[in-house]
DNA sequence: TGAAATTATTTAACATGCTAAATAATTTAA
DNA sequence: TTAAATTATTTAGCATGTTAAATAATTTCA
């Protein structure tokens, strides 16, 4: 049997489509305990710390881990300090770095969030199945590699 | 042999990390023809469009199309028009609706880019695989799925 | 040591994303 | 027919993304 023509579909708009698709899931949550998208992303990074004793993370490195570039950070940063969620001090023997914590009160909203987060995971899992998970991850892992790989030819 | 426990990735980031390495392969060559992401979007709209003989997309369409909120594509097209990108006109028939058309400068950046982008998605087949590739596709249709699914049992 | 290069963060300026409200045109229905 | 509901788009206000430039602190090295 011949097999169809393979047209090629706009890849960046169904991992935009997929992404807003989890996260439509997720929002209504973030959105009860009064944080933006970018928001939850940075106190995640503080909960993961705070709970493997850490005290605190420089800007630079929530900016990795959140996915936030620089310039956004500082300002999502300068609004969460507005809004009590975190604290910002300046790093004792480097004064350039900012070294970031939550608050308790930040810390109490990555609480709830990460039940509601988890049970998500749970209902994608029962709904995709374990298997096609994986494959997922492991198939984004690998078109994530491929921008390193060629990067790297640049340099 | 025992399976490693399964843990569980961060989707959302791993989503927007992939859609954050395919689009670096192509920023350049949007930014090379002067186009913001969402610009190349719109554009792209309308020159399929055009392609199938089409006289102007309505705005309500391109913001399907083209993944963009209103509000936003409200400013994207008043800033497209001002660079001579495409014309806006209302609709003669109903006055609510506005038609967008690309202009033959806009057309001509589609072109150029429409061959850029081709030659990605051969350069991406060749590494990942024609598998692979369908199977990310499929994967990635199925999440999306899933929140259709469940936005209409709210309703 | 001290000027130059490097590193971390912020500011500035503009584009975009988002929600809600405002406009404007069309349709529905009393 | 006309007032109310619906639909399409824009405006307003604020948050975020992005690049370039500015600040400020640290490191390197002549």
């Amino acid at each position: 049997m011949p097999t169809q023509p393979f047209r090629h579909r706009n890849l960046p708009r169904l991992l935009l489509q997929a992404r807003e698709s989890v996260m439509a899931h997720t929002r209504p949550g973030l959105r009860d305990q009064g944080l933006s998208d970018q928001q939850w992303r940075v106190l995640r990074v503080l909960g993961e710390d705070h709970g493997n004793g850490g005290h605190g993370v420089e800007t630079g490195r929530i900016a990795r881990d959140a996915f936030i570039i620089g310039p956004s950070l500082s300002g999502v940063l300068t609004r969460m300090e507005r809004d009590g969620l975190i604290e910002r001090e300046r790093d004792a023997d480097d004064q350039r770095r900012t070294v970031v914590r939550a608050t308790r009160e930040g810390l109490k909203r990555v609480a709830v969030l990460s039940r509601t987060i988890e049970a998500h995971y749970a209902w994608m899992e029962q709904q995709l199945g374990h298997a096609k998970l994986k494959q997922l991850y492991d198939l984004l892992d690998e078109v994530i590699a491929l921008e390193v790989e060629s990067a790297s030819c640049e340099a």
